[in-house]
DNA sequence: CCACCAATCGCAAACGATTGCGACGGCTCA
DNA sequence: TGAGCCGTCGCAATCGTTTGCGATTGGTGG
């Protein structure tokens, strides 16, 4: 004798008024209706476990689910196998146009995996991005994609020793072997130095990103190693260094380059963002790109090419990024003790026409600064 | 064995030596800690019941609760309460830039209230749309914020019937009156007009976009009642329509309307993608803007102001959009039978260089199509 | 002095799913 | 014929929290 186990077991007394609530057809309701167990159910729906119960009954129960339209309850099965189908996605911010084809790139694999983003703002805080992560365990993600690192990452770290799977995307970090997914920036730079050298250019100039970050500082190290590979010389004058990524810091940035009086006819901006704080310098200086100084951005944001001038710059495949960032996390999750494995993508220099020959030794304008002889 | 690090994984083999587990306390344990029933710590963690339960005791649970560092289990919750403190966001395509900044505004309202977004994107397709919509009703979203609307949209219409709370941003729609902001489309494109008759233009075309979006229609028709408005012509071979809001089809239709042979000396686009497409196609074909050609967007995309000629476009207030979309959904979360409210929000014209004084009667390329007289 | 009430708090049943364990038949094999 | 095994499936506990209801206490008024 089944025990009627539903919950809206009819009061005594109440007429058989049946008001069909809208709620949606639950486990129990498909069980009931191929007559078996709850259980049952759950085992026959569940691919996995299919084979432990009889065929016919399983295709039974399913063709229930099926007319009765039923979805299991996400929240119910996270609550008791304390896994989600989710993962989290900690952005420092979404505005800047880096990360839309990276988000794409991601969900484009999550979602045939059957997983879900749950995306997240930093603004750069850390203590927003402590109490996000924060929530997102509270949320049973099962692992964190990640591109607000830092080369000095406590939260990270630690994080990391407790065995949180997940991958870095955009970014390294110094200490800990995290997977980790980033653009081959040295090449890059390398190739947009090479360009500039064929130009004739000589003495070339950084905007360098923030030191603190993976990409600011690889990217630095390789223009300098890059000159040397040229015989140009390294010279620190012609480096300057951007707290944030922004086109603010680009300007600032570049009005400080001018103003030390170190010629150069050529700058190698550590993102387009940074380069397009530099063409702001340039038109309020009356200067000109390319004739006066060439510029070279870098991940070839978006509508970039229709600039003024049109930017040449590094292409990044941050869809690429993305994807291959979402196979690691899924490669991590299906094995746990698997060697954390990071993958670099290849760059490529989009040559527009922000870049031309130099068109005589520049002499920086010096303003009316009285500094220096 | 499940990979679950939220809770210590307890070596195997350790003898049973209390060992404590990283397991993030739960509600039990506070009640322990503080020498009470789960209930009654329940009660005294949540502020509506706090005073169901005596002021000492229920200081002495949260005190304990802080100590050992309690966060509720939100899926515990939600499967008791129904509720998730989260609401979903259905977007079209994130890699808009019309979107993040509406992103940032709902996030920046819901935060402060407790509530989270789910972001979800579907392409344009309604497939998908749909079945990430269902998602996020299974995940138990308290509501939903769309940017997705089409003036016909029986899902939507569906989803209203049923009473889920939602509101349409950017978009509104033919027939149900549900909640929704939106940009004061219909002023906005009368000052474009009214700036470019100003500017001595007479002959003024029109790059709509899909005539399925209540923005596509509403500016539109705002472009033809403003031409009357000002007694000039309204002349439909100066009006060609965009299938989707993308560069791509707004360099097709401005091709099309070139190629009819109407002349004209300014363009209106539906929006800014539109007008990058007319740029293209200006390029393309030897022409000027704005010599040849004004040329006016409608958002403001960032960066617009960069591009050649910085694009003359109408400013919409997108993280005000955002903002206001989150207040009245949350509006409509705290009292559920409100009548549906829809807010206008204000636009303002920036002019930039794309449009100036008509340099002569513009005499359309004919291009070496042979199709007409 | 008893009945009644308010303030507190515990009990236990939910929410909807998963899963270890054991029950039950039917079968094989010695 | 009985022991043992296998395929199926039900039982009940469980995940962590909320909440209706009832029990206990102490105080109060009649």
């Amino acid at each position: 004798m089944t025990r009627d186990w539903r919950r809206g077991a009819a009061k005594p007394g109440a007429p058989a008024a049946k008001p069909p609530p809208v709620r949606s057809p639950t486990l129990r309701d498909v069980a009931q209706g191929a007559g078996v167990h709850p259980a049952t159910a759950s085992r026959a729906l569940n691919p996995t476990t299919r084979d432990l119960v009889n065929e016919e009954t399983a295709s039974r129960v399913i063709q229930v689910a099926e007319s009765l339209g039923y979805r299991p309850n996400p929240i119910a099965r996270s609550l008791k196998t304390a896994r989600s189908a989710t993962v989290g996605l900690v952005l420092p911010d979404l505005t800047n146009p880096l990360f839309p084809p990276i988000v794409r790139g991601i969900e484009d694999i999550l979602g045939p995996a059957g997983y879900n983003a749950w995306i997240v703002n930093t603004d750069n805080d850390p203590k927003r991005e402590e109490s996000q992560i924060q929530s997102l365990r509270s949320r049973h993600v099962e692992g964190l994609i990640i591109a607000t690192a830092r080369l000095e990452h406590p939260l990270l770290e630690q994080l990391h020793a407790h065995g949180v799977p997940m991958v870095l995307v955009n970014r390294r970090m110094a200490t800990s072997d995290i997977a980790s997914v980033t653009a081959d920036d040295a090449t890059g730079i390398a190739t947009a130095v090479r360009h500039l050298v064929d130009l004739g250019h000589r003495r070339i100039a950084h905007l360098a990103g923030p030191q603190d970050t993976s990409t600011g500082r690889v990217r630095r190290r390789a223009f300098s190693q890059a000159l040397r590979d040229h015989g140009l010389q390294d010279d620190p004058a012609l480096v300057a260094e951007c707290d944030y990524w922004t086109e603010g810091e680009g300007a600032r940035a570049f009005r400080a380059l001018l103003d030390r009086g170190s010629p150069f006819s050529a700058v190698i901006a550590g993102n387009d963002l940074l380069a397009l704080g530099s063409y702001d310098v340039i038109t309020e200086r009356g200067l000109s790109c390319p004739r006066d100084i060439s510029v070279v951005g870098y991940n070839d944001m978006p509508f970039i090419d229709k600039f003024r001038p049109p930017l040449t710059s590094l292409r990044v495949p941050h869809y690429e990024v993305g994807a291959e960032s979402a196979r690691l996390l899924l490669e991590t999750l299906g094995t746990p003790n698997r060697h954390p494995r990071s993958v670099l993508l290849p760059v490529s220099l989009v040559v527009r026409q922000s870049t031309g020959p130099p068109d005589r030794p520049a002499v920086p304008r010096r303003g009316r600064s009285a500094h220096g002889s």
